[in-house]
DNA sequence: GGCGGCTGAATGAATCACCATTCAGTTTTC
DNA sequence: GAAAACTGAATGGTGATTCATTCAGCCGCC
């Protein structure tokens, strides 16, 4: 009978469980950092048994990493979209810090395992953080190249230079964000002031 | 003969050891991490036995915070120094820009361990760095206040919000330096072109 | 001046708490 | 009732920290 039921438990319960075990993950890596957490913890958080956990990531880094692909990919997915459209590259640049430090902003605990955790391990940060981190980089500084190339940006600075510097201020002020208040509102008050801090620099004149 | 011969061997010894260590800390740490790092290669590194380490040091956590209060406490330093001269602002800051990469450009493990190995603690990192962290951002904030005051800098911007993302920025541009391929011209011309934006950015029409 | 004894820095092997991972057994699903 | 999913106690490896021991240098006594 049902053939498949209300929807699916079997297919559906698997990647429910992997979710919930990811989330709970974010929530004690962020409190406690990734090293300090054990195991057990983000088994109790995610209502399953410590083997569970195993059923579904090959390791506790394998639980690091997921976290961070599943973010960082759907990031710069999304970026790369914004990227490639044909607004005026000003407005491009806008919309890319809005979208960083607003897909964020609802996901404090997330952003703070992206800003923080990462770097835990400098194996993680060297093997999956360094390559995903450069591909950020180079979308932002095409991004600022096409700007430059169209005139529309002054040529004399270094894009993949002005890319680091834009990633870094984001990232510098997501962890304070992350570490202290928390407020949305300065959140995105912050995005707009930065939006426009770097772009007057950029502007040419 | 030699009254007490070459210098002195006990009172010099001990704080000469306490430096070995930091530095060898400093050197393993980058390379492979703090959690990654045992304390013997710490020991072994410095030239010292195990226990050695324990005499100077009440654990492996207090070698990481003494590595780092020391670096951050000496920029500290010189950073309020700037800030607090007679300068025209917009020198400030780049005498600043150039400061913070300068100091770390001959020493590439010591902006590792600061820039990485810092975050590995949730604990170490809200406890020592947030504070410090804090301190400098307020220092920064403080210089661009000044030039908002005086009109040399645009009013429409929250000062804390440009300090954030100008730190941000240097340590983004550092991460990649310490991560890549750390070619010391790089970061000085990297430097240059930051202060060039952040200044454009910020200037009063 | 040289000798016996004292001090405390240094050592590194042994301890032991800790925790990721496993797997034999149980429950759930179909 | 077989297979799949799950459980959580037991295991084993690891590595920070300890501490009994060594020994270099120093003192004061003869």
């Amino acid at each position: 009978m049902v053939i498949h039921s209300a929807a699916n438990k079997r297919k559906s319960s698997a990647p429910d469980k992997r979710d919930r075990i990811l989330k709970a993950a974010v929530k004690v890596f962020a409190k406690n950092g990734f090293y300090a957490t054990r195991v057990s913890e983000i088994a109790k958080a995610a209502g399953v048994a410590d083997g569970t956990i195993y059923l579904y990531f090959k390791n506790k880094d394998d639980v690091l990493i997921s976290i961070f692909e599943d973010g960082i990919q759907r990031l710069l997915t999304i970026l790369r979209k914004v990227a490639a459209s044909d607004d005026r590259v000003e407005h491009r640049i806008t919309r890319i810090i809005e979208l960083q430090l607003g897909l964020l902003e609802d996901q404090r605990d997330l952003a703070e395992v992206i800003t923080v955790n990462l770097r835990q391990s400098s194996r993680l940060l060297k093997q999956y953080a360094a390559p995903l981190f450069m591909e950020y980089i180079e979308v932002l500084a095409g991004v600022v190249d096409e700007g430059q190339k169209q005139g529309t940006f002054r040529g004399d600075l270094n894009s993949r230079v002005v890319a680091r510097a834009l990633f870094g201020a984001l990232d510098g002020i997501l962890l304070t964000w992350a570490l202290g208040d928390a407020d949305p509102q300065a959140l995105r008050k912050a995005a707009s002031h930065c939006a426009n801090l770097f772009l007057e620099g950029l502007k040419e004149r």
